[in-house]
DNA sequence: ATGAAAGCGCTAACAG
DNA sequence: CTGTTAGCGCTTTCAT
């Protein structure tokens, strides 16, 4: 192991020329500098990230912590993200809680979450009292549909717009049937059932009536439950015109499904997904989707986070809760 | 901040005690364990893994570097190695490199890269050069298909062998000319030139010609890249009825591309990939595709992983080099 | 079964 | 522009 104490014996230095070397800190000879990087080269000297971390308390990292690692959408979230904080030097890291709010998350991970300088949380399936719990001094975004306490910055999807914008769509287009496929009533104000009621607030403006038998709701919302879920709603001999998929995953398991049952996509069924995940420009057919401003929604974080990272104490902050507008994109999966 | 020190003083006891209670180390009593448990209970006391780590030398994380953080490939092979790792009371972390060799991940990541316990390293675009500098003595097992120095574990795939099979079932079930999309010759032993490599050894062995025009390099492995290709391999004229794509994003593409043709599948054109993505299950038409032997390759990976971290100085420990067999498994997209 | 002392490698704060 | 001192929060080692 090489140490700086190492570089500056061999350059002739002390450790804190070595130190401000490597920071690129002001004030330090051209000619000094230059036989300290030398020394680095020669003994091939690498930081040790750790003793940085706890004497300086940064890390220059910046962790995503997802429910699923894979699930298109938060790949491609982390890549915004990434694209965005390297941009501003900082480097993104990418964990995930594997959506249980058991033990290993709780226990574990938030003790973790002080590796970083931020913190983007995503917080499916996280009760607010386990947020409460997190009171260690990093910056963090919350991004996700539960309520989350009161001192968090939060970036949200338009989830019962956007719902309502699809469902709206598939009315006007002369749908009278449209399957929810993940949906569900309740009272936690989750992804799911701020959804539905977007589904719901549409029917009610059209005027039209909705077939409870049509909400199903989905073992998760990948490509194999949305294929599950239809083929199911098509054994019990629920019919239907068009289906809402409340992710673009498992829209995707849908038109695998409707393709299964000889159905065709648009002219028997519509169809439309949310996410805008770049897999619905390559659907076949193409997928009409939800976008809830993923630009936006990444840009909002890296501000938010990076305004929370220059204050050290920043409880003065003003807390922010964004919620972009969400739009509709058509694609080949509707007529 | 709430230290090992404040939770000592509040017990009663010294910061060792409390160090071990909390590392559930032997000899501490009853007694004394239950009052230091209370005692972080009531302020909250969490680990600075920082200090830890600059200390003992150990993080309890897993770094998995890959290229991209949006291809569904590392995304489910970060999912697999996560669960594996889980099971060893590992926890995984995921970090991209960009995929390109150049200042940010040879600076950067190299230092960072001491961070975790061990690192599965996948290797797309550096040279063997970059590697022999990467002289920290984390644990590392490499994935990915570049020729790697020999201290290291590697763990790849049968890239021309499962090419081979691809390009053979094509041929027998006559198709005469396949496009390859990704396909690249060359003398570097990167994976377009592997794969490609087989899909020209299927050719021979079958005594078929090979039309140089079908041999077709994408802008990058993705979705797009595999549209744009087939795309513009039509509008030069070249016929072809099948179309081995060099990975399972770029088949999904091709599909698409397939579909703005007119084009059916399989019945005017087959076409395979390669990763066995989940992806390909859910394509419209499902997509056959060549099975690396994904859960033989995680399988591998872990252990190997575990048995460096398990040996501090393992320097003697004998090089693995493993590659499963990959098997064709055949789906809708070929008839 | 418990504690005291020392130090991991770095950098903030100050001195020269 | 450069160096000295001290200490971040934990754990190793050795005593008791």
């Amino acid at each position: 192991m090489v140490t700086m104490a190492d570089v500056a014996r061999a350059a002739g230095v002390s450790a804190m020329t070595v130190s401000n070397v490597i920071n690129g800190r002001a004030s330090v000879s051209a000619d000094t500098r230059l036989r300290v990087l030398d020394a680095v080269a020669e003994l091939g000297y690498q930081m040790n990230h750790a003793a940085r971390h706890l004497r300086a308390g940064r890390t220059g990292a910046v962790g995503l912590v997802v429910p699923e690692l894979d699930r298109p959408y938060y790949g491609q979230l982390a890549t915004r993200l990434a694209d965005g904080l390297e941009r501003r030097g900082l480097h993104l890291v990418l964990e995930r809680t594997g959506a249980s709010r058991e033990g290993e998350l709780a226990a574990v991970s938030f003790a973790r979450l002080r590796m970083y300088d931020g913190v983007v949380l995503s917080v499916v399936g996280l009760e607010v009292s386990d947020l409460e719990r997190l009171n260690f001094d990093t910056p963090v975004v919350l991004i996700g549909e539960r309520p989350v306490p009161e001192r968090f910055d939060h970036v949200m999807m338009d989830n019962v717009g956007g719902a309502k914008l699809a469902t709206a769509h598939l009315l006007a287009s002369g749908a009278r049937r449209i399957a929810l496929v993940g949906g569900r009533d309740g009272d936690t104000e989750d992804m799911p059932t701020l959804r539905t009621k977007g589904y719901r607030e549409a029917h009610a403006e059209a005027g039209v009536d909705v077939d409870q038998r049509l909400v199903r709701s989905a073992e998760s919302f990948s490509m194999r439950g949305g294929r599950d879920a239809v083929l199911r709603l098509h054994a019990d001999g629920v019919a239907f015109d068009a289906v809402f998929a409340l992710t673009d995953a498992t829209a995707i398991g849908v038109l695998r499904g409707l393709a299964d049952l000889g159905l065709r996509v648009p002219a028997d069924v519509q169809v439309i997904g949310f996410d805008d995940d770049e897999e619905a420009e390559f659907a076949v057919p193409t997928l009409t989707s939800v976008d809830p401003g993923n630009p936006a929604m990444t840009e909002t974080i890296v501000r938010l986070l990076e305004r929370r990272m220059m204050q050290a104490g920043s409880t003065t902050l003003e807390r922010t809760e964004a919620v972009p507008p969400a739009r509709l994109v058509l694609r080949g999966s509707t007529r």
